[in-house]
DNA sequence: TTTATTGCAAAACCTTTGCATGTAT
DNA sequence: ATACATGCAAAGGTTTTGCAATAAA
């Protein structure tokens, strides 16, 4: 792993630095969270202490290599922020997590702020239903949402 | 408090839940976490366990009584759910809650819904930045959102 | 009376922190 | 050599749960 990344962030490129990017890197499709990042350390024998990994993600947030967000109540996950802004979708039945960037809607919420004279600094849109993971899924809601 | 509602969503009309109820009559224009309304009771001398009001609040909010929003990383936030859906402004510096209805994102979030073959059960769109509380506020981040 | 509900304390989680040890520069 | 990072264990904060006592129907 590339070790550039961490000195223009202004950290060391210690051993465990490289290895939780290592691992953002090797799962870049995925939403993980400490203890996901945790698992997968160590499912590489790779000893990095838990209270590492969160100090690890928070100075990668902090310097904008990666980027957190709260889709469920549990936990917060995080992702590379190489991608741009992007909303996601969350299946209540497999958890699967997809994404979706919409222009028109950065508008919107540009307005949104404008006309409620806030300074927007960013935002979080979160869609919840079913994905189409199941055959027997319950009808989505019909109500004021669809 | 009128113990209508409560029987309606088919719990039993308790001290507890009414004073709970009561508690968000009284404070219908804010959003309150679990503690925020375990002290609430408590400065009104009603002594109700701080479990009874996380079961309370899990339960109007099942019923369909109360709203759950997170919007920030600690804890979650109950308010009335009778003002249909609306977004929420966060205020980095005060913590001061802006609430906004926009029809038209509504729809957008509808229509994203719909193009990635999502069934959607419902949203949460949160702004986070600057409300003009402070004279010396940092200037709004300039880049992607502004 | 019968069943649901409460209170308390303990536990379960996620996340942060203090401190001695170890490591990058 | 020096400042910064790490590991471990302990603590912090939010939320859930087991169980005996209590209150609603």
């Amino acid at each position: 792993m590339d070790p550039t990344r961490l000195r223009v962030a202004g950290i060391k490129a210690t051993f465990p630095r490289l290895k939780i990017l290592d691992v953002f890197h090797q799962h870049a499709d995925q939403h993980m969270s400490a203890a996901d990042i945790y698992r997968n350390l160590i499912s590489e024998r790779s000893s990095i202490g838990l209270a590492t990994v969160y100090r690890v993600i928070t100075q990668l947030e902090d310097a904008g290599v990666l980027k957190r967000t709260q889709l469920d109540t549990h936990s917060s996950v995080y992702e590379l922020n190489d991608k741009g802004h992007h909303d996601h979708l969350v299946c209540r039945h497999c958890g699967r997590i997809q994404e979706s960037s919409d222009a028109t809607m950065a508008q919107r919420v540009r307005k949104i702020a404008r006309q409620c004279g806030f300074a927007l600094d960013s935002y979080s849109l979160v869609l919840y239903g079913g994905c189409g993971c199941r055959k027997d899924a319950p009808a989505p809601y019909i109500g004021e949402f669809e």
